[in-house]
DNA sequence: ATTAATTTAATGGTATACAATTAAATTGTA
DNA sequence: TACAATTTAATTGTATACCATTAAATTAAT
């Protein structure tokens, strides 16, 4: 191995890393354009769909997003109609984020993508589930059962 | 497994796919600030550390980037003194992007990157080289060895 | 009890991503 | 040779990402 040759694309583990999570997101998009959600609109709803209410920083910390980019977000999903969005009484500081009864409603059709997005992707069980444990080990959650 | 839990974030490949290259870029930034490019220049830079003149079609189809991305990218890297941008004379639709001597030179410290970040990545050889050949296998490249 | 420190979202600024359209150059074809 | 089709970058518009700062609310410390 010369001296170079780890600045060479095809040695890199992070770029495949970084172009194939786009290339998956690509895969999502016409199934998302049908429930009009973009891939971190709709990974926000997941959080939502599964805990009816949280608030910023608890979403944040599950997305590994920040308030930067989930304040516009939260409120283009508002303007949705998909969520609500207001103070909590007992601490003015957080911003509550609850599902409207539409927001809610759309679980129904977007149960039904991650089917047709394993058909895109032709992944072994097993490959994905070795893939699925690496993943969390870089995100240091260590592994983690499928 | 009932109907909706297809749609807990836990239970999904695509989110720590989208998450891990995330936090693996965020550990670049500070290695890569030293040497004043982003992750996506950085590997803009690594094609042409590689091949020394390519026109932005090609680079796109190597980085999965269109000219929508790489334009201002390409113009940025070029006002930092990187790189020349400059149209072929065989085909005028093409722009070819050259290396200055400046860029060029920046590969001698970009070559201790990958190393440092090995370290923080903490995958075993093993898992790196899995990771590797899973992740070029969603990209539609078929198995690579590393 | 006041003040200092901390926490939480929002804001502002820079840099991607990416779809859709445009404009110029080139190639293919009748 | 004209003219249509294609190719290539650039442009426009929308939506992230993420850093740094700000402002309001709360908590901790004296």
């Amino acid at each position: 191995m010369k001296k170079y040759d780890c600045l060479k694309l095809e040695n890199q583990l992070c770029f495949p890393l970084y172009a194939a999570s786009r290339e998956v997101i690509r895969k999502y998009k016409p199934f998302l354009d049908e429930i009009n959600l973009t891939y971190t609109q709709y990974i926000a709803m997941m959080v939502l769909w599964d805990m009816k209410e949280i608030n910023v920083k608890e979403l944040g910390n599950k997305l590994y997003l920040d308030s930067g980019t989930l304040t516009p977000l939260l409120k283009t999903l508002e303007s949705k109609g998909y969520i609500s969005r207001s103070r909590s009484s007992s601490d003015e500081r957080n911003l509550m984020i609850c599902l409207t009864d539409e927001g809610s409603k759309l679980s129904e059709k977007a149960s039904l993508i991650p089917a047709k997005i394993g058909k895109c992707i032709c992944l072994s069980d097993e490959e994905a589930m070795t893939l699925y444990n690496i993943l969390y080990k870089i995100l240091g959650n260590g592994e983690q059962d499928v």
